[in-house]
DNA sequence: AATCATAAAATTGTATACAATCATTGTGGT
DNA sequence: ACCACAATGATTGTATACAATTTTATGATT
């Protein structure tokens, strides 16, 4: 058996809170103290700090001065921005990415899709989210455009805060034909309908989403806890 | 007289290492050791490092494992991307800012351009391309855009250690009147204008550049090595 | 003289210690 | 009962100390 790992690198704390934050284990606004992280992980506050730093630049988390760390809870207006940058990113990079094909890339979208549809039979919503994600980041690692494809990483990332605070009620997240339409069209190197098909997903995602200005309307508040002992 | 600071933060020793790189004070490849920039910006270690994995994270600086950090070099293959990537979301984003143009806005890009201009005639290479680089920064933040003018941001910083590995010699960084042009479509609310000049601008930038493949042929080095004691 | 092995110095990586700041609770006054 | 305010506890920010690694210097051997 391979010799194992001893050490842990602040990447990797990074990536593994990341993952939690995809999955919908840790939601918007949680805390993420330093002091509970070390515990966790094993390590001084040191690593937990440069991880965190990392995170809070790619606007996963929310460092407060003097306050902590919180996982970022993106604005209404921030959600716009972020699908409006991915409509603008990845359906182009799906059309490169057809160009780029291979058998073997298209096996391994395919077993993907296949874990995709499991994860979702077994109710496992986080696992799924995090999938769903993931297959995008692979297309846009077909396109053999790094600099693009860690944008796109960083835009699916925060798309996940988005998915957890503005989520319409009872939407499906993924219709299960879209990743596979979207494979077929990039199998047959479709470039273009592999663009269409991106663009239209990216549409059907936002309309999962309730991004509609919040009228809150403080004054009002009683209004809604008022009957709290009836 | 307003009160003086008597703290710096790892953010701002960040921008001032990263100004320092867009201006070409410091070069690609050159070494960035901890001590000697605490010892400038009279911090510890910590903060340093801090500053430093931020810069890693725009991959402005390498950061090699035991060995330290250093002003990066992007390979020929990066120049493409970044400059793909440029070509991408800068034209949209030019679009977008003319639609949202004031006379205010107007007004301070003229005065950036003046100081452009004086900048180049006094020779002071290094703030002219800051410079330049600011002006396209300024234009993305008129989009109101902030995901897409963060990545532009980052393409512009990387663009800066490009320009400094992969100049043409005797080419002109800065062709006077591109942002002049730019400027004009953008006051006319004309933003189809603005994408197209903005599209050109880059390619006009690129077109500086030499980023050609060497055929650098290793069973010849003796023939380019041969004649140093002639 | 060139090369390899080894030792010393310098530099980075991590943990810990201390300082500064914020949150909470408790107390006293109105 | 409510507010102001001070003390306490907990948490983050920064610096320093120590460990691990690399780099440089030194010297022996071929």
């Amino acid at each position: 058996m391979p010799a194992l790992k001893t050490t842990i690198t602040a990447l990797e704390i990074g990536k593994a809170i990341a993952k939690a934050i995809h999955e919908h284990k840790v939601l918007p606004g949680t805390k993420l103290g330093e002091d509970e992280l070390s515990e966790i992980y094993g390590v001084s506050r040191t690593l937990v700090r440069s991880a965190l730093q990392g995170l809070s630049h790619e606007q996963l988390v929310d460092i407060q001065p003097n306050r902590g760390a919180f996982v970022a809870k993106p604005s209404l207006s921030e959600a716009h921005e972020i699908f409006e940058a991915r409509a603008l990113l990845e359906p182009r990079t799906a059309r490169s990415a057809a160009l780029r094909m291979t058998k073997d890339a298209a096996r391994r979208l395919q077993t993907h899709i296949d874990d995709e549809h499991e994860a979702l039979a077994q109710n496992d919503i986080g696992k799924a989210l995090w999938l769903s994600g993931v297959f995008h980041i692979e297309i846009s690692r077909l396109a053999d455009q790094a600099t693009i494809g860690r944008f796109i990483e960083s835009l699916i990332a925060r798309s996940s805060l988005i998915i957890a605070l503005y989520r319409k009620r009872d939407s499906a997240l993924c219709e299960k034909h879209a990743h596979h339409a979207l494979l077929e069209a990039l199998s047959q190197k479709d470039g273009a309908r592999a663009e269409e098909l991106m663009q239209s997903h990216l549409v059907d995602l936002v309309s999962a989403l309730d991004l509609r200005e919040k009228v809150s309307n403080p004054t009002k508040l009683k209004d809604v806890l008022g009957g709290w002992g009836a």
